[in-house]
DNA sequence: ACTTCCTCTGAGCCTTTTCTGAGATCTCCG
DNA sequence: CGGAGATCTCAGAAAAGGCTCAGAGGAAGT
């Protein structure tokens, strides 16, 4: 996700109007790009179409309840960090929010700091600078857009290359479905296959192993 | 890391040893295999030579401390998820340790429910969902659609065979009529023989004693 | 304007999966 | 033991999924 030369991005999902703007506010001069959603339904359009680093969630949202929304995200392959914002603080609200697949449940009223520092802890590991992402035996270099292979040898990789091995590097081992990859990666407009090609570009660059088919479900790197 | 197959491990670092020993146990109950360690320094040599799925420390440690002892362990490279217990509850508190590289911050007196879902939490984040249901002595990942044999060797499944197995590995010992399995996994417009031929394709690809038949009933798995 | 690289489309070919059906084999029970 | 019904095995056709690649159009640099 966040690759070290553009800001963290956060989508809040809040109904609270007034709240929504508060958090905006905080979230921007803390150095954060935030898109904010009203209801549940924009929370999941918007979760599922754009990149985000880590989402703030509200449990009680109009047209689809938080948890519900959280559900569907994780139903559909979204495994961005969730942060669970609610009034519901009982211990069974709490541990029901975790198990629906939240990273941390924060219950209102909260305080500003504890908010931005549960979220530096979860974005922590995608916000770490990292330099670059391990592929198989090769490494992806994040700034100069090139894969350095075991021998020293570096091949640079055009910004679609680029994008679609990171997104996959970013999550090693898990399956990528292709309709995922086609929104995070293209634009929505475009055909169906363009993924197949840019896989083959990958593998005529780098070799055939370094990305796997799984077949009906999709791409992954860093199997076993 | 954790592979599905075994259980999570955790390493406990509390010097309370009336508390530690009610945690190792209530961990136990609930499956995870955990080291104890009752100063820093202890800890931090199980830390750094143990392979842990994540780590509990206790904020106030005998011989290091207890934020020391986890930055310790961060420069040292280990990225292990840790949760920090303090009876220490400011706000101020709460951030610095998050700030020092916790994942989740806890406070003491807290409700083991309340633990136990922050662990399922922190441990689903390297999971990547690798939820599994057990087949025999063999997993099925249900993510990857593939069965991890004892040895780790994977066997990846079709869709269909996939469905079948997990329909069969869902309620293990009970007896599965082909009718039931037919319009479960297959269309309704498929031959009355389909499920034969794909438990065929289970045997095949797994060995014979995966799926056991009960002649006039229907297919059954984990079977005494 | 020319070159070069990048992006995307779509068509044809190849591989895997799904399903059918038919013969071989097994099991139960009279 | 023998036969009816149940189950197993497997080859092959059809469909779905995936791969390869040539070429059109566009962007960026010279």
């Amino acid at each position: 996700m966040h690759d070290g030369a553009t800001k963290p991005r956060v989508l809040l999902v809040e109904d609270d109007r007034e709240l929504a703007g508060m958090l905006a506010e905080l979230l921007a001069d803390e150095g954060y790009e935030s898109d904010a959603a009203h209801d549940g339904q924009r929370g999941l359009h918007l979760g599922l179409t754009g990149r985000y680093d880590v989402m703030i969630i509200d449990r009680r949202l109009p047209v689809l309840d938080g948890l519900e929304l959280l559900a569907r995200l994780r139903a559909r392959g979204v495994t961005t960090r969730v942060l669970v914002l609610s009034a519901l603080g009982e211990l069974a609200d709490r541990v029901g929010g975790l198990d629906a697949g939240a990273d941390d449940y924060l219950v209102k009223p909260f305080e500003a700091e504890e908010l931005l520092a549960r979220l530096r802890a979860l974005g922590r590991r995608d916000l770490e600078g990292a330099e670059s992402l391990p592929v198989g035996a090769a490494a992806l270099d994040l700034q100069r857009h090139e894969v350095v292979l075991p021998r020293g040898e570096r091949i640079t990789l055009s910004g679609r290359e680029f994008e679609l091995l990171r997104t996959l590097a970013q999550r090693p081992k898990a399956i990528h479905p292709r309709a995922s990859l086609r929104t995070h990666v293209f634009a929505d407009s475009t055909g169906e296959s363009i993924v197949d090609t840019y896989v083959y570009y990958l593998r005529r660059k780098l070799g055939r192993d370094v990305v796997r088919t799984v077949h009906g479900l999709g791409y992954q790197i860093g199997a076993v």
